[in-house]
DNA sequence: TAGATGTGACAGTAATACTATCGGAAACAC
DNA sequence: GTGTTTCCGATAGTATTACTGTCACATCTA
């Protein structure tokens, strides 16, 4: 099986979904990527990997960095998909949270879908180097061409659940990113610089970090007493 | 007024903070970087605008990337030393809570320093390129090597007084480097991605941002009812 | 079957990210 | 006050990076 998401024409030159070697750029790329890093990345080693040519790659990305973003927006459709396909018959916005908390922790679908991208290892790239894609000098110039509209389109999907458990809570919007980019953080800190965290990597570290998010987004959300 | 940090030594061959060159080095590496971005920096381009040469840059620094590091090192001693300072004689810690997320925020003294370093441009620097300090493929090595302990003493100190509120409270280091990490994104967010952030840019936003954090910190902290 | 399109092969360029060597000035040692 | 480090600038050189251009061939499309 396989999915094809509709992303901003911005970020590639040809839709690498449409093609066989567009697929192996991808997916190999993202191999590459998570085995040497993306600064070590270059299209001349990807092209070595796939048994094509450097040239042929630009056909597809500008750069290495659109190659990024292009990776970066298909994860958080991905993950925009599986939070609206699991709460789409849950009533309760207190219970949609929760959910949308696990599968943007979990990123991964239950049945694992056959397809040429990895969602595990491109989950990790987007935890070691999704803030690459938006802290560039051309953001303005970018945001406005909408290269970031999948990860807006998650937000503001969050914000709505936010504001339908809340009305009055001011800031939506800011839990609803804080979420997405404190849940990657996380668990990079707890991966490689632990005392920035109070996560303890292991087997438990994904349900550890579910329970923080949501004792962290309730804790705000919901009046005790 | 010059204020020296003792940082890490692997963070430099030769400490800048020492001797006129590397002064001036720090000084209009920041004012570089902030003008053309970290990527498009080089230390040929800083060279030439100091009058000096390559070659004398990296008797300094190894590459680029130590010299990110050295920066944000140095500011997150600045802001420690900030909170340290404004709350030496406060008591109550949710007090010291509030103070430490103000100097967060603001990393500015009342009575401006007259250094070679300027805190406000070099906050700018941090939040648009600071992540950039430690996601990279060589983490756990530097990691290691104590590059990064500027930044755990930091987490640590704010750790420190969230237990001192709530010594139940199981997520404070988690807590503490989310509200620093939080504030830089939210401001950035801000700043170019607006639809990912509650915060409107203008005169009042650091003071929102300051009553957004504390809202979160203690709604996840103070029980009410 | 003619034409458009996609790919690989190869060549080439400016900039980047360094490393090496040398010589002069200043600071420091005795 | 002479000798010796140390520091810095000047110049040169290299491998790699980040592209761009051209051409030939295969394939798919009308």
């Amino acid at each position: 099986m396989e999915i094809k998401f509709d992303l901003n024409e911005s970020l590639f030159l040809k839709d690498p979904q449409d093609t066989a070697l567009g697929r192996k750029i991808v997916e190999n790329g993202i191999i590459l990527i998570d085995s040497i890093g993306f600064e070590g990345f270059t299209f001349k080693k990807l092209a070595k990997e796939i048994g094509s040519t450097e040239k042929s790659i630009y056909r597809y990305f500008e750069n290495k960095h659109y190659f990024l973003l292009f990776l970066t927006s298909w994860y958080w459709e991905w993950v925009r998909f599986l939070i609206e396909i699991n709460i789409k018959n849950v009533d309760s916005p207190q219970k949609q949270l929760r959910i949308a908390i696990k599968y943007l922790v979990l990123a991964t679908a239950e049945n694992p879908m056959n397809k040429y991208i990895n969602e595990n290892l491109l989950h990790k790239l987007v935890i070691k180097e999704g803030g690459k894609a938006y802290h560039i000098y051309e953001v303005d110039d970018e945001n406005k061409a909408g290269m970031f509209l999948s990860y807006k389109f998650l937000v503001q999907l969050v914000s709505n659940i936010i504001n339908a458990i809340n009305p009055k809570f001011p800031y939506s919007a800011s839990l609803a990113s804080n979420l997405f980019e404190m849940a990657n953080n996380q668990i990079y800190f707890a991966e490689h610089i632990p005392k920035l965290t109070s996560l303890k990597p292991g087997k438990n570290m994904d349900e550890d970090l579910i329970a923080m998010l949501i004792y962290f987004a309730e804790g705000i959300l919901i009046k005790k007493g």
